[in-house]
DNA sequence: TCGGATGTGTTGGTTACGGAACACTTTTTT
DNA sequence: AAAAAAGTGTTCCGTAACCAACACATCCGA
């Protein structure tokens, strides 16, 4: 069996779906989709489908993991997790750079991440992306650096105000057509949450 | 043997490579393509794309005659000319109904017309297109309309002044970003034509 | 409440496409 | 001018995707 990851067609067909599930999203919401919608809109066979995906709860549940690891991947290839950059405050891997990679790759997925952070998109999305991004920030486990700034506040509340108030910033983004771009936002980011909202909002000197 | 017209396979096969073509017509020019590069971009094998065309070249013809094909066919369903139109004065379908149902195809094929007639493009297709457009607006032959029209400038340079400014009109449009409907450059090219440029642009009562 | 229309999963036989390799030709680099 | 790199056009074999057809599940208007 050759590697059926990397056959153009099963890539192709993908690519299809994923696109026509977007743009159904943005159409109808995720409710009203049939398997049928899909199929016809990604011209591909209902058969096809099936070989891929048990059904549309699956293909996106399937869509979500493949961004999330992806996600996951960038960020961990370029540090294992933002307070450990904190500490280190090194010159080549910041918040910041990990922060441009995130959102060059929400821009390159932005149709299906606006469709599904959308009015019309999946909600436990949402919650899986908080999720993923309190881990992605803080490791598995609370640190020490999260515990010696949990003094006013518990560390799980604390990222989970920040995991919320990235996702609002990138979804404010999304709506807005994207003009910025990827790095313009990872330093609106990165500003807002080393230096705080205030700070940065420039209320407080 | 199935028909391979309707094989789903075949139809989203011809749309990457047109779709490559489109976007590498942009960023490169015609002339510098190679058929690697449309099999890349289209994530097809390149032994596919010899299955469907001899080379770029054949591809590049193929993808001009559909254009034009489908253009007639909708012109010719609707009047057999637009100067026979001129004569009945027919409320159902007047020059301007009928430029509403290019534009419109215009419209959809806007990525491949843009390429095509633009900067870099194959400059062999503005001469086909005039040809087509003489066509289809005169018919084969002149006719008695035109004929009569052409006391004062001969039918051929009348057919290929107005073929010419109709292009003209269009590589505005697409280069413009098609802010205007397919409607709205319909009227205004139907207006132009009927009345004259001095009196569309208001210098004429 | 019934019947036609639409959607769901699944199957078996058929076909278009992909991968890999081939001998050549053309371009680019040195 | 020779070597290396990139592109061309073609082939063989395996397989992903195709079509058609199926039994069954919903749904909706007569």
């Amino acid at each position: 069996m050759r590697d059926s990851n990397t056959d153009l067609r099963v890539i192709r067909t993908k690519e299809s779906i994923r696109e026509a599930l977007v743009e159904l999203i943005d159409e109808k919401g995720f409710e009203a989709i049939t398997v049928k919608d899909i199929t016809t809109r990604a011209k591909i066979n209902r058969g096809t489908f099936y070989a891929h995906y048990q059904d549309k709860f699956d293909l996106m549940t399937k869509c979500e993991d493949e961004i999330m690891l992806e996600m996951s991947r960038i960020a961990k290839q370029n540090f294992p997790s933002i307070i450990a950059a904190l500490e280190t405050n090194s010159p080549t891997s910041t918040p910041f750079s990990i922060a441009v990679l995130i959102f060059v790759y929400l821009n390159e997925n932005s149709g299906f991440m606006k469709a599904v952070l959308g009015p019309k998109g999946d909600l436990s999305f949402q919650t899986r992306l908080k999720d993923f991004m309190w881990k992605t920030m803080f490791g598995n486990e609370p640190n020490a650096i999260l515990k010696e700034n949990s003094l006013l506040v518990p560390g799980q509340y604390l990222a989970s105000y920040v995991a919320s108030a990235h996702i609002g910033v990138i979804q404010q983004w999304l709506d807005n057509g994207r003009k910025e771009s990827p790095q313009e936002m990872a330093r609106i980011l990165s500003t807002i949450t080393v230096n705080g909202p205030f700070f940065a909002a420039g209320l407080k000197k």
